[in-house]
DNA sequence: TCGCCGTACTTACCCGGTTCACCGTTTCGG
DNA sequence: CCGAAACGGTGAACCGGGTAAGTACGGCGA
């Protein structure tokens, strides 16, 4: 029952264990002759390379980490994080890299937990997520050496390798899109304003607005939940001067939105225009069906673990390029049934 | 910037790096006066024991690995597996255990990676989701030795440890409930047919409504999807007996529904009641808020995380006592506005 | 004074795979 | 025909911890 060395692998093979490591990792050293007895047995037995024995010496963990800083019940809801998780995964498995996860409460232990991941050497690198503004965790990675892939903007991911996609343009096209159709008051219903994606926005849709000349564009900060997210939308419908359209930083918030419009007899989209960013099957299982800020999240993910992948590799080598970072296409409007001109009066 | 080893503790300390060991692990041999220099300065240095020498050294590699089956599209959407995966997580990480996660598209892949893994030394035990009826995965599972719990029900879980909870009593709870508002019609929006806890409650479910005589109770079996709970939703409000109540087996189908029956203009619950089963914050937020089969995700995942480490430690070991799974809670019933009398015709 | 025991440490070797230096053959070019 | 290079293969050391088996020393009782 005991699990197979490369020992048992020369013993059987009549060579040495050196020879028996050459010939399974395709190095020269071996004679094709040997090479294929020695694979053949390897496959008989059901070797495996022993990890830990691997990356004691001197090699990689082959795996990387990932920590989230979000309750569980937040975490749950948003369909963001295990799409995100699934295209790392999609990358990395085809590499046959590992992702360890480990999910906290305070954005302080992330830190913790990547400095002893990588004491401990169980990762290679890592990618670190709701980036803040003057992110103390950015300055700690950055002397701890760790290589690590920041999903955020670049004028805050300090010397760590960015990889984002630029909300400007994204913003920029809902807002557009709805004056094209004749709203002039617009919300956005945002997430928490420590995020730098949120503040950007932010910025990218007050800009936008002004620049359109539109007669008001409030914005609420939330905590991405759908409880905050229908209490800002029955303050906004409450509120003397109400918007026609609102843009939600999350789908979970544009549904609760959605329904606290419904519920206070508001027609959707005759009455309200609703837009969600982030494009999950949510949007399109409600009544009407949400006009969204799509992404393909999935694809979001992959490219950070690429792009994390090929650091870890490049890692003290003297290639001519540097690894900068990667920038993802922005979010595509996808318009839906819950958009339409506002109401006449 | 290299990572501090034992050996460099020995150096600066003037003592033998078994001393070394010995004084970081409390265990006997060393005086406690050199005990409290050597934690001075592995704390001072900052030195982490590598994991892969650790593990190298017979130990364990303090980590348990967890595959998920399931396209990206349908895990992102669906709250269970991140609030599962954060229960775990809380269990885990008090104890210093690490997740390593992978998500397949094929549940052959899975023995596959936990082969791989346990092979590798990589984990210590395994959780094994969506368990079928005469799961292949099971038995090769059973002959591989590694430790697993799984997440299903004991009469097919083979030796392996199972963590489960009686659906049978939140059927009969659910359907009682409404049978005494009066509902005679009664149908049932079901998962994926081949897994085991699918078709214990549709059994649960024929054999309730038999013994409370009602006039129908269909089945519809799903993928999971909005889509699909939309379309059985939409097939059984057309039907010649339609139900007057409608039970989903998750939240996301339960919306859907409820978006399929309003845009029929169908009233919930006046003319149609729904519950859900799983109680994401999803059921919440949409009107009216949804009737839900709770129960506490995160905890029954912490069960299994703490279920799984008493496996792995009690290992080899002459133990009295047998690990023989866990039963947790059922689900329990929580009324909220999407269930009332049918409609009087 | 000797023998015995416990404490405090050390030396030696193990885990399993990788890497380096070296060594005996064969081949090939000058 | 000889020297150099290429091939095929080996032993030994190494990665960073853990553990078994000593050893040196001090105190204590007889």
């Amino acid at each position: 029952m005991k699990r197979p060395t490369i020992a048992d692998i020369a013993r059987r093979a009549g060579v040495s264990k050196v020879a028996v490591s050459y010939a399974l990792n395709d190095r020269p050293g071996v004679s094709e002759a040997k090479r294929a007895v020695i694979k053949a047995i390897a496959e008989e037995i059901g070797w495996r390379p022993n990890s830990a024995a691997r990356a004691l010496s001197g090699a990689r963990a082959h795996t990387i980490g990932l920590t989230v800083c979000r309750p569980a019940r937040i975490l749950g809801v948003e369909p963001f994080f295990m799409e995100l998780i699934s295209g790392i995964e999609s990358e990395l498995s085809a590499r046959s890299y590992a992702l360890m996860l480990q999910v906290v409460t305070d954005p302080g232990q992330e830190v913790e937990i990547y400095r002893r991941w990588w004491g401990e050497r169980r990762v290679d690198g890592a990618i670190l997520v709701d980036l803040r503004f003057s992110d103390p965790r950015v300055t700690e990675l950055e002397e701890l050496g760790l290589p690590v892939v920041v999903l955020g903007h670049p004028s805050e991911a300090g010397t760590l390798v960015p990889v984002w996609s630029d909300d400007t343009v994204a913003v920029r096209e809902a807002v557009e899109y709805l004056t094209a159709l004749g709203h002039r008051r617009i919300a956005r219903v945002a997430g928490l304003p420590e995020l730098v994606h949120t503040v950007l926005r932010d910025q990218a849709f007050t800009a936008v607005c002004r620049e359109l000349g539109l007669e008001s564009h409030t914005i609420m900060h939330t905590d991405y939940t759908g409880d905050e997210g229908a209490r800002a939308t029955r303050r906004l419908i409450g509120s003397p001067a109400r918007p026609t359209a609102i843009v939600y930083d999350n789908d979970i918030m544009a549904v609760a939105g959605l329904s606290a419009a419904q519920e206070m007899r508001l027609d959707v989209p005759g009455d309200l225009s609703i837009v969600a960013w982030d494009d999950s099957p949510l949007s399109q299982v409600v009544r009407p069906a949400l006009t969204a800020l799509s992404r393909d999240i999935p694809a979001y993910g992959a490219h950070a673990a690429r792009t994390l992948l090929s650091l870890v590799a490049g890692e003290g080598e003297v290639t001519g390029g540097e690894i900068t970072g990667f920038e993802d296409r922005a979010a595509r409007l996808v318009p839906r049934g819950s958009t339409a001109p506002p109401p006449a009066g």
